[in-house]
RNA sequence: GUGAUUGUAGCUCAGUUGGUUAGAGCGCCGGAUUGUGGUUCCGGAGGUCGCCGGUUCGAGACCGGUCUUUCACCCCA
């Protein structure tokens, strides 16, 4: 057979050693922050089966699902009408499971089956790839993992407070600095549609004035007229997306303008509530920017929703979230409202990879690798290896007596800080030569003062 | 899914209107240096030119298809 050349799907990668020690830092990092605030990890199937799937995502996000063929013969419980009839009828009949498109909707899943053994409020958090068939472009993956953290059975807006914080802690704790947590509501939205006099016509709204970043003013004008909006709602429409201040001002001001909007006044109190909470709190710099035009897609979302930018890079937004009241009612458990977001852990990476911000030095590496010259140095230098192991050091043995050469230059590639020799005279007089691959300075040391010195 | 775009050594890239044996830098391997890496010098290996087909006396170059990369749209982390 032809030897071929491997490949991988398109739109994945591999994570090489030195990807996964900044991943992992990465995720460490979000890990100790959930778990901060009492979540609780929890992992699901990487296939569910396409009924938990489907129609959660809209028709496109159907498309975007990766489907499983069945095992076996797939083609036995189909008949050439099925073909004929295309795909949309045909697919039930040869895949029943698909890869997770998100967290979220298995979450919703595992909540509603297990719903007689949990506590509520339960809160949960859980990092795992998702997959999406999607043309992948810049920051846009067909794999790429999510790190999602939900509490449902409650309304309670501290919450959201705390969510938050923990993109505060998440972002302190990689060093990201310039950021900006945008933050809605769904109700202000439904609110505006009202006030316009647009009722019903909210997902075309939002789905316009989230381009506001992206085309403009005058451009967004156009396409909610294009989507049907009256001259006189687009008219309304345009002091609203200009509004422009703090957010005390912002929040002042949409409260005079939808007062006569039930919903559109609750939206504004919530959002309210939750600037309060901060304060008591006693969080000062939240990075939080009430946004009028910020829209989000899905359309699960009730109350606040909020995205987060890190200001100053080519990346789009790395974590974003929001208020569900019905997630669990699709799967036949009512009235379970929740609220939930997600950091995009490949997208952060990007982002801290653009603006340098991985640590040089502690990333875990080898700390101290022993030279091999021969089978006496060998045999005495496993001993060494195995006092150091136990001391806490990371350390290794080079595997075979290579050339000096070879050896030092394996070190020095995995970056290596020390290097230690061990001949005969060392052997001889239990002091070994301990060589600093940095500035090349050696001494020679007893074990035990090396391992105070690596300590 | 729509419209563009990319592919030559491990990596980054040259390669003239189609013309002999496809090059460079970096990296890799060996030597100078048998117990001292990162500097220097010398030498060496490494290519189905993404893949399949077509045009041509002749294709890395032109044409078609396909895969891949990147980008815009749609949508999204």
């Amino acid at each position: 057979m032809a030897v071929q050349k491997p490949s991988i799907p398109k739109g994945t990668r591999d994570f090489g050693p030195e990807k996964m020690v900044r991943r992992n830092y990465i995720f460490s990092i979000i890990r100790s922050v959930f778990e901060q605030f009492g979540y609780m990890p929890l992992e699901t199937p990487t296939m569910e089966n396409l009924s938990v799937l489907t129609g959660k995502y809209g028709d496109e996000g159907d498309q975007l699902i990766f489907k499983m063929l069945n095992s076996g013969d797939y083609l036995k419980k189909t008949s050439v009408a099925d073909y004929e009839a295309g795909s949309k009828t045909l697919l039930p009949k040869i895949a029943e499971k698909g890869l997770r498109y998100d967290l979220t909707v298995p979450f919703a899943r595992y909540v509603v089956m297990n719903r007689n053994d949990i506590t509520f409020p339960f809160k949960r958090y859980q990092i795992q790839p998702v997959w999406r068939a999607d043309r992948p472009q810049k920051g846009r993956y067909r794999e790429f993992f999510q790190c999602d953290a939900d509490v449902v059975g409650t309304d309670s807006l501290i919450c959201e407070a705390e969510i938050i914080q923990m993109i505060n802690k998440v972002f302190a704790g990689l060093n990201i600095t310039d950021y900006s947590i945008k933050m809605n509501n769904r109700k202000i939205l439904s609110g505006i549609v009202e006030t316009i006099g647009a009722p019903g016509k909210e997902t075309d709204f939002c789905v316009a004035i989230d381009k506001l970043d992206k085309i403009g003013f005058d451009k967004v004008l156009e396409e909610l007229a294009e989507r049907g909006f009256s001259e006189d709602a687009v008219e309304q429409a345009k002091p609203i997306l200009k509004m422009a201040g703090s957010n005390e001002e912002l929040l002042a001001e949409s409260k005079e303008l939808l007062a006569l909007s039930a919903d559109g006044s609750k939206g504004v109190e919530e959002l309210e509530e939750i600037f309060t909470y901060l304060k008591k709190f006693g969080v000062e710099d939240h990075h939080v920017d009430f946004d009028l035009t910020l829209a989000r897609g899905l359309s699960y979302y009730t109350g606040a929703i909020f995205e987060v930018k890190v200001n100053n890079v080519s990346i789009g937004s790395v974590s974003g979230g929001g208020r569900y009241d019905n997630l669990t009612g699709v799967f036949g458990l009512p009235d379970v409202p929740g609220v939930g977001f997600s950091f995009g852990v490949d997208r952060i990476y990007d982002v801290m990879e653009e603006l340098d911000l991985f640590p040089k030095d502690n990333l875990v590496t080898t700390q101290l690798m022993i030279v091999n010259f021969d089978e006496e140095s060998e045999t005495h230098g496993l001993g060494l290896l195995a006092q150091f192991r136990e001391a806490g050091i990371k350390s290794e043995i080079f595997p075979s007596s290579a050339k000096l050469k070879k050896q030092m230059n394996y070190a020095n590639k995995k970056s290596i800080p020390y290097v230690l020799m061990v001949g005969s005279e060392e052997i001889a007089n239990g002091a070994y030569t301990l060589k600093n691959m940095e500035t090349g300075e050696q001494d020679k040391l007893s074990v035990a003062e090396i391992i105070e010195k690596l300590n």
